[in-house]
DNA sequence: CGCATCGTTGAGGTTGGTCAATCCCTGTGG
DNA sequence: CCACAGGGATTGACCAACCTCAACGATGCG
């Protein structure tokens, strides 16, 4: 009844409006959520880490695609068992729901994002979502490694990546941030980066 | 344990960060949902219509601010006993799930329109919307009428009020569309409009 | 009738996009 | 060991979509 599952980086996962089978748990790696347009523009709606779960209802087909970013395992829940276990089991479902509230209240702040915030916020709104996921922010310059690439980050927040870099780099020059690698990234005013984020700077 | 409550248009309804003592339902008329940053830029991120509920969990505070655009009838439940209800009654809990998916397929559809849409896609997705949820789609030439400003408008579709009327000026020239006042909207090419969503024409 | 709110229209500016060249790093094969 | 290829990242010059600011028109209400 469950399946467990590879996936290498760039490999789809599952295919936007492809029925939707499995109910899917992430055990390891990170995967984007996507939907297009029909000419090729992407908007990344979310990543999945391990524990996040995709497919969860919303009818008979997936409603976004998702791609492994990084080496990716998963555990497929074939659905007809799948909900036979919900019914018996209120506290699953219950959990469930909780995780759903969870993503309606983040797809909120990425709709503000989207919707009101400039380049410099959202790549500073960014970082910081980055660091909050990584449970690295104890430290006082906390570092972050990136599973994804400038444009992927770019289609998360709705720009190019050109902008990304140019903003990244204005941010070093700043003294926000600092890099050994691209991916590499240290928050060296963690405080002035939240400012930031919310247009306060 | 359930509280009828009345709201003229304007009238605050929820805070953003006020404590979630109760769940809103929507009994009558339209309801926005927004988020703000601290120098006044707005996002809505929905708008609430008759059986909608708003301040499904998601912690312990409103993650949005909520107010009347027309006249407004809600039910207000205080939390301790719905939770109890909720804990009973597991079909319940079922439906609300069912909502709390279907609220983050439509986000998903935002976040691309958000992200990735230009002023005439967006213009034309939301009007499709509006039919689709008004139910009048079953005609030749839907016919709307809306409730919203074209500022409000605007901030849904993260633009200003200006480009709002601009490109329905344009959709008029182009016979996409006819108004008899500025709240009433008659699509005359339902399919081209369509097509103009998802950035096809 | 006059005010207030909403909507429309116009002129001009700015942010971020586009297009293109270059850099950097890594892996590969001669 | 080094040349080269290829993908990602960066940088620059230019451009356009949309925003800003401001004036004006319509509609409704006291």
């Amino acid at each position: 009844m469950s399946l467990s599952r590879r996936f290498e980086p760039h490999q789809t996962i599952v295919e936007e409006g492809q029925p939707a089978d499995f109910l899917i748990n992430v055990t390891a790696g990170t995967v984007k959520l996507f939907r297009t347009l029909s000419d090729g523009r992407v908007q990344i709606v979310g990543f999945l880490k391990r524990g996040d779960f995709l497919g969860v209802p919303a009818g008979g087909a997936y409603n976004v695609g998702a791609e492994a970013i990084s080496p990716v395992e998963t555990c497929n829940f074939s659905r007809p068992p799948f909900e036979r276990l919900l019914n018996d089991n209120p506290t699953l479902e219950h959990r469930l729901f909780q995780m759903a509230s969870n993503e309606v209240a983040a797809a909120r702040d990425h709709l503000l994002l989207l919707g009101r915030k400039t380049a410099r916020e959202r790549v500073a709104t960014f970082l910081n979502l980055m660091v909050d996921k990584a449970q690295c922010g104890h430290a006082a310059t906390p570092c972050l490694d990136l599973p994804m690439t400038r444009a992927e980050i770019a289609d998360y927040l709705g720009m190019t990546m050109e902008t990304v870099s140019r903003v990244l780099g204005a941010f070093k020059s700043d003294g926000l941030i600092s890099t050994t690698s691209p991916s590499e990234i240290t928050l060296l005013n963690p405080d002035r980066l939240k400012k930031v984020a919310e247009g306060e700077a």
